[in-house]
This record gives structure tokens, sequence and C-alpha cells, in this order.
DNA sequence: CCAGTATCCTGCAGGC
DNA sequence: TGCCTGCAGGATACTG
């Protein structure tokens, strides 16, 4: 569900909510996410812990606390971290809940438990299962020298490609197709057989659709919203996203949608090639 | 190593 | 209205 900027946009609020402060006590169950979370090792390490700094790598938040440690956390699909009253209602599917020194909880909800929270000691971080394969970050502006030759190495489609985190971390479904589309590259093409140009094209439009979408907070679709409880609004300008069937904006051809690494892709068949 | 598929889980929209 | 199916913004274990 979130990709790098919901996730960047999370991680804005939540350094600018937190701040410094401490954890009173840590409730919750113990259940199946993506990695087992325990709650009772939490509830173990947070209490007395400040917060410090919210970092991002890739679709990862990092909360880093003091004394050091960090607390590590993916939304999945339909992870979301709220701040809220003690007194607020909790959710269905709430997992893990910080009561916080200001009298707010940090409370994590996710319904389908493709997310993950763990806690790194000091250190752990290079050598995390998840972390440590990452591939590099795509705002970082020289992404036009390291992104190509990674594609042109490979011989999947360039959708399955931008998915692959190992090569550039943070690009989900949504962007891969935006990004696919402002460079005119069919989703389809093989990396191997698409000109350098070409793919450096489309490494800088990778590098300005997310950067576009931070900027606006995020695209809200179904399930989504910062912790703040306001929504993104880069959906508005979706151009192919969830359009199948709908004209193209750049040349009216009707937009298809093919399966491509497993996962439903909108596309231009006339300006994509 | 690489590419492709299956799988984890719940909610919801759409068809009947 | 209810039931069923398929699909959803992700990551990874597995197969060939």
């Amino acid at each position: 569900m979130p990709e790098l900027p919901e996730v960047e946009t999370v991680r804005r609020a939540l350094a600018l909510e937190l701040g410094e402060l401490r954890v009173l006590a840590v409730g919750g169950r113990s259940t199946a996410l993506r990695r087992p979370l325990v709650v009772e090792r939490l509830a173990a390490v947070l209490p007395g812990r400040r917060f410090a700094a919210a970092r991002r790598r890739g679709k990862f938040l990092l909360l880093d606390l003091e004394p050091p440690g960090t607390l590590l956390c993916h939304l999945g699909m339909s992870g979301r971290l709220t701040l809220d009253a003690v007194s607020a209602p909790l959710l269905p599917h709430t997992h893990l809940v910080l009561r916080l020194e200001d009298g707010r909880e940090l409370r994590f909800v996710d319904p389908r438990r493709f997310g993950l929270l763990d806690w790194l000691e000091p250190g752990a971080e290079a050598a995390d299962p998840s972390l440590a394969r990452l591939g590099p970050e795509p705002l970082d502006p020289a992404i036009g020298r390291w992104l190509p030759p990674r594609l042109k190495a490979r011989r999947a489609p360039l959708k399955a490609l931008l998915l692959d985190q190992h090569l550039v971390a943070g690009v989900g479904n949504i962007y891969a197709a935006e990004a696919l589309w402002r460079a005119g590259v069919r989703p389809d093409r093989e990396g191997r057989r698409t000109a350098l140009p070409r793919l450096e094209r489309l490494a800088l439009e990778v590098r300005s659709v997310l950067e576009e979408a931070v900027a606006e907070g995020g695209t809200t679709i179904r399930d989504y919203a910062a912790p703040s409880g306001n929504f993104g609004s880069f959906a508005v300008r979706l151009e192919v996203y969830g359009r199948q069937g709908e004209p193209c904006r750049r040349c009216g051809a009707e937009l298809r949608a093919d399966v491509l690494g497993g996962r439903t892709t909108a596309w231009c068949p006339h300006c994509q090639r």
C-alpha cells in the first residue's frame, strides 16, 4: 500500500509530532505480522526511552530512540501509524500501542498483517535481513547514473524490475506505472532490450514522480492516512494507475492493464513504446 | 544468480 | 439482502 512518498510523509509527521517524547508503557497483542510481533519484547525495551529521530530507508521507517535503539517499521499493504488521545477508541487490528508522556498513544494498525515491527539494538541495522540488501534510494540525484546499468543487466520486464527493492528501494506499483508512462516506455519491455538513453529517462522520471508525490503528501487511495489524519493529494495527478479503460491524457488512446511480475499494470499502448 | 509463481491476511466491490 | 469471487499500494520462499 504505502510506497516511498507515503512512508516519507509519515516519517515527517512523526519526526514533528514525536519530538523527544518518552514512551511510558507498551500495550497490544503479540501476533503474526511479516515478522512475529512480540509485544513482551518491546515492553521490555521501550518504556523509559525517548524518541530521538525518524528515518526512512526505502519503504521502511526507522524510529531511533534514546538510549540508543531503533524501532523498525514497515507498513506493508494496509499498515497505519496513528497518534491518538488515550481516550480515542481502538480500531480493529490494532497490534501495538505505545503510551507517550504527553497523554497520547502511537498506535500501529494493520488489518492484512503484511507489515512489520521489530526492535533493533544499536549496530543491528547493517545485519538486518530486510535492510541489508536494499538497493539505493531513488530520490538520489545521481539515480540517472546507477539505475540504468542495473536495469540493462536484466531481462525481466521493466515494471517488475522497478518493483525489485534490491535494485532501487521504495518504488511500488503506483509510481512504477506512473514513471513508465511519463518516460513513454512499455512496462513489459525487457531491461536488456531497452536503450540506455531511454533507461536514463526512466530513472529520472522515477525520481521526479516520487519527488512530486512527496511534495503533495503522497497518494491516498484506500486506507492510507498520515498519523495526523491528513490525506495526500497526489491521487488527482495519477495518469495511468487505476485508469485502465479510460483515455490516455497525452494521446487519447484507451489505457489497458496487464499483469506483470504478478501485479496489475495500467499503461498506454500508443505512447508507451 | 535470475525469473516467475505462490503465499501470507483481511476488507471490499462487483456479479449473481 | 446475501454469498461468492477476485483483487488490493508488499515482501519473500520456493520452483525451475
